[in-house]
DNA sequence: CTAATTTCGGAAAACGTTTTCCGAAACCTC
DNA sequence: GAGGTTTCGGAAAACGTTTTCCGAAATTAG
């Protein structure tokens, strides 16, 4: 056959119904198996889409049915591996039922952000999972999405926005923290530094406040979630002339990034300092040492997401909270043996 | 006005037609500055667009204007950082041209990269990038995108088709790493060991290809491009009874996986072992001991990306390959100084 | 054998845009 | 002030589907 080498001007329906000898409706009943036909007319077009190489073009098919099997999902940094690992564990979840999950990096920018959005929307996407940038500014994006599509919030929520929300308790996650390092702390001589990061972030601002108020006389750094910050943050701490504690952070890439500036300088892990951080990204159990950290259940996040999404069809209206239970991982970072 | 709390079943073009009084090609002429028109009618419009909360239906003009001014990026895999650093310097890129990326994961999974080349494919992007599965298998797909729509291989290729391919120069990269270690390499007391990954991409089987060549006495093992594998690597080359050398590896991931399994066992890097990566990513620099690798041009790339993408409107025939040279990173890991 | 029902293919409307084509009005030029 | 040109708004076609509606044929019932 070979009738087009380059497929240009690709082939309608219209093209495989001349084709059959039929109608277009025939064809597109013979493939959609919206209502049943005769089997050998079924077959004769289904030979003619073979013969052709028909591929229907989605975006006619969205306009009529006025959907497009697809969700949208924002994420504010696919550099960060807590966020590429969700995103993994979300398109995987959806793709087993058949709707493609497309992402769009904003880029820890809100203005990119609402951008993402507005093409998410205008896409006209069946639904949207976002992992907002910030707990406030974010409103927008979210609230705007959330007029066009069924909108889901995922590991971050937005405040004052009624909408349903992901994620897991950030509280939980760190009294189980403080009450590991209240094992062997000795306040005293052993002082805890505290290193959050997304402060502007829901997540972010959960973890820190039940650390701050548990620990209320500790040294607290805030900035954002980056290995960089990490590193800036240990700087800081030992120019205060601190040279041993324990530090607790808000997220594994500040972990990361305060364990390789400290071990660097020559400080040692978990002898000088024990480090502790959230969300138990893949690299935590790499480092070294294996860092201590709060580790959440992904692949249930992931499926509650799909399930609120196939079962919430329209009724943003009853916006409900899934909070998951984060389980801590004790390693090397700060072994549970005295120091 | 709050006339739909909720927007419902959107406003169209009409809607804002009918309250502005008047045509809906007048509206559509406001919006998309078209024609010239008088400025007041401009004004009108707009006003009303903006009383209605307007959102143009991006399904609707894409069918119309047979473009949709979105690219699609498929990635084997978001969880390796390389390829989630490699995807926001592409959305970066693009995103200042005001065309949208959208990104779908393959999971690793050669029918995965079929299906999102399928759905990209009908959603009519107006074009793809790829960074292949496989050298071999990711044919199908490869070619399928190519007839359909400008598609370029990005950090891998394909054998056997004929695209436009961006990446970098792997045997240059390699060269630059066997130049450093035979600095210091003695081949008899210190021995090479090469652990591949990958080898069914075109990347991996440049680089392991030019290892081996130039150091045809190794011992060589070959997995895939990941942590575990790095680690089990790392496992099998202790049983052997090997309790130093120099360990070069293909890909980041691996040597980080290597360094974590070889320092937990109680091995030291670089004094036992010396590990060397390729890529350079962000955590490479993180590790503890620091990273030795190559580094990719991930914004040169990118750039190469989007320009073929813009010029390169529909020729696929006269399909160009833009090699970078990547430079060589001297880390801990393997320091230049004797050992 | 007629009447009632079912089966099944096709014509055409609809989805929300953009854009071509028209025609009316306005503006020049002499 | 007539003829020519420009300006500018609207009607309608087009994009590629799905789906409603219709009618012809086939089947069943009585």
């Amino acid at each position: 056959m070979e009738t087009s080498g380059l497929g240009r001007d690709s082939i309608t329906i219209r093209d495989v119904a001349i084709h059959a000898g039929v109608s277009i409706a025939t064809v597109s009943r013979a493939l959609s198996r919206n209502r049943p036909m005769s089997p050998q007319l079924q077959e004769r077009v289904l030979a003619s889409v073979d013969a052709l190489g028909y591929r229907p073009n989605l975006v006619g098919r969205a306009l009529r049915q006025k959907k497009t099997s697809t969700i949208g999902l924002i994420v504010p940094d696919l550099e960060n591996p807590f966020f590429s690992a969700l995103t993994q564990e979300v398109s995987r979840r959806f793709s087993k039922s058949g709707t493609d999950v497309l992402v769009i990096s904003a880029d820890n920018s809100l203005k990119l952000e609402l951008r993402a959005v507005r093409a998410f929307l205008g896409r006209q996407v069946d639904g949207l999972v976002m992992i907002p940038c910030d707990e406030i500014e974010s409103g927008e994006s979210v609230y705007l999405a959330s007029t066009g599509v069924p909108t889901l919030q995922l590991d971050r929520f937005v405040d004052g926005v009624d909408l349903s929300f992901v994620g897991c308790d950030n509280t939980a996650g760190m009294n189980l923290v403080i009450k590991h390092i209240n094992e062997f702390v000795d306040e005293a001589s052993h002082p805890v530094i505290i290193i959050g990061g997304g402060g502007s972030t829901s997540s972010g601002r959960e973890r820190l406040q039940e650390l701050t108020c548990h620990r209320p006389s500790s040294l607290v750094f805030d900035g954002n979630f980056s290995f960089d910050w990490g590193r800036q943050a240990a700087a800081e701490i030992l120019s205060k002339g601190i040279r041993s504690g324990t530090i607790v952070t808000t997220a594994d890439v500040i972990a990361l990034g305060v364990t390789s500036a400290l071990t660097t300088t020559g400080y040692s892990v978990p002898k000088d300092f024990r480090v502790i951080g959230f969300d138990d990204v893949g690299v935590a159990y790499l480092a070294h040492p294996t860092l201590t950290t709060v580790s959440q259940p992904l692949v249930d996040m992931a499926d509650s997401i799909f399930s609120f999404m196939i079962t919430n069809p329209q009724s943003s209206q009853l916006q409900a909270r899934r909070i998951f239970r984060p389980e801590l991982v004790v390693r090397e970072s700060s072994p549970a043996s005295h120091i």
